[in-house]
DNA sequence: TATTGTTATACTCTATAACTATA
DNA sequence: TATAGTTATAGAGTATAACAATA
């Protein structure tokens, strides 16, 4: 067979071992931007994933991004205290939560979002236009595959 | 111009939000191997570093893996404890301890290399090819770029 | 009795500061 | 006095368990 189905077998460093420190230093770059805005990673976590649509309990956002329960609660009052969610109880069943985004949470997050990407590109402009590509797919292909679990 | 040195404009999600639940994931699948040889993840990336070349304080080694000195102290009694290293003190200069792997620490660090390898490989195994290889040549030029810091 | 959200507690990890020994 | 290593202490972040409200 020309082409082989399993990776090839050059020596390279533990994919964990290269992909923490990269998501560290990511992290870190983020940090300043977000502290510029008054926001935790948490907070931007929650404000990137109550999109369009929002989210009827606070348990289910809070397994949605990889969080406790009990840890995004004091994230939701402060951002419950900007408006920049809004957080009422369900009439239709008034032990759970309905949280979305304010027109002024949207806007913070936007606002954020590209601050954070564009710093990003500038790191991804090292990579030739090629590998940069391919690289984004794999990414997300990988994060989706490790994410369904 | 037909080629933009800037990256593409496509919408994606924040590099570092797919790259460091990413890298958790790599981080938890190396856990059970590790487990099996009674390794921390800190006590690897000892194993890890230390490859031929000895090194001359603990202090040079915390740096070089990311952690504080204090932090890794526990560690190589561990470490020593089981003759997976060796640490003694520099004739030249009592005060440090030179580091080095025993014949036993580099077998250990290679069989749980390999396995954690190939745990990596089948994750790796879901890209096509190209995509894997360009990938791989990424994640390694990212991180050495942020790791210069 | 079960579920959602909350609060209180305990635990883990990490960093800071104080100490010992060598120089 | 300065440096390497160690120990002791304190802090941040996180998870676990108990509690209150609603169903």
């Amino acid at each position: 067979m020309s082409e082989n189905a399993t990776p090839s077998e050059e020596p390279r460093p533990d994919l964990a071992a290269m992909v923490v420190p990269l998501g560290r230093a990511l992290m870190a770059a983020e940090r300043p931007v977000l502290d510029a805005h008054g926001l935790t990673m948490w907070a931007y976590a929650v404000l990137l994933h109550l999109d369009e649509a929002p989210i009827r309990t606070q348990a289910a956002l809070a397994e949605a991004i990889g969080a406790d329960k009990t840890r995004i609660i004091a994230v939701l009052d402060a951002l419950a205290e900007r408006d920049l969610i809004r957080r009422v109880p369900d009439p239709k069943d008034r032990r759970a939560r309905l949280l979305s985004l304010t027109p002024e949470g949207r806007l913070l997050r936007d606002t954020v979002q590209s601050a954070i990407q564009e710093k990003e590109n500038r790191l991804l402009a090292r990579l030739p236009a090629g590998d940069r590509e391919a690289f984004l797919r794999a990414v997300q292909a990988l994060t989706q595959a490790v994410g369904g679990r």
